[in-house]
DNA sequence: CCTAAAAGGATACATAATGTCTTTTTAGGG
DNA sequence: CCCTAAAAAGACATTATGTATCCTTTTAGG
């Protein structure tokens, strides 16, 4: 259960590589596919939804290819995530309460609501800076214990 | 992402349902079924499994039928949720991070390990009983904000 | 032995995951 | 103005997974 899929997996390998270019390289999607070792076509696809919320630029033609849309500590890892595996949804009720209103199972509802927002909290205090740094920041939920 | 299966819903519906019954009593298949509005050629796949790893209880033949393996405070949802999706595992490199050894991407390793702690965290938080009287405990981390 | 009930196995169908291929559009450079 | 490089877009193929259903077998009571 809760398994990043393959694009997903692509998609941060693809994105993290770029977050650690600067800001104004453009690189070619070949050179980043075998960079990071995933099916160029495969991440052809990713990039090109990732073009059009803004999450990386594109330019076509000669000296053409990708950059990173922003500046690599203003995307966080949920975004990335989300923006290729669609939101974070532990079970539909937490996103369609009404097909809950079963009486005693639907106790579970607030559960998987604390799941999500757990998950997102972790992935929201990651950005892609961190990640291609290789500094990955403490959570606060580690302190905790 | 992370979406539970119907399967692992119709699980959930199925053993709070024998969780809220007395420890002893025993319930058709059918009547299980039915009352949480389930397949129930499917559901019976889901408790064959539960029988075998002892989180239910069969019997076969006449007056047959299932009751809970243990008593249900002392069952816990992650206990379930993993008996029929599977281990939590937000991504591969979490159990195998022999995957990982590449360079630069595989920082994320630590924040996947992170998501799953988190989710493991809350799901065994809450039991069987906790589900069944509809008295959910907050967690931790909700005192925590 | 007859009937009720779960166990086990095989099967069917739909959807999603994981790619690939081809054609089209865009842009730079001679 | 063409030629070439590169991404965009769309169609297609293959497999795996999810979501069941059906049939036969085993077990147990009466």
């Amino acid at each position: 259960m809760m398994e990043l899929t393959r694009k997903g997996e692509y998609a941060i390998r693809g994105i993290v590589y770029l977050a650690g270019k600067p800001l104004d390289k453009v690189c070619l999607l070949s050179d980043i596919a075998a960079a990071v070792d995933v099916p160029p076509t495969f991440l052809a696809k990713i990039f090109q939804q990732f073009s059009k919320i803004g999450l990386v630029r594109s330019f076509r033609g000669t000296g053409g290819g990708f950059m990173l849309g922003r500046a690599p500590e203003n995307i966080t890892l949920l975004e990335v995530v989300e923006a290729v595996e669609g939101p974070i949804i532990p079970n539909r009720c937490v996103c369609a309460p009404q097909d809950c209103d079963r009486s005693s199972f639907c106790n579970v509802h607030p559960i998987w609501k604390q799941v999500q927002e757990q998950v997102c909290g972790v992935l929201t205090g990651v950005t892609l800076k961190d990640l291609s740094d290789g500094k990955i920041k403490p959570q606060p939920t580690d302190l905790a214990k």
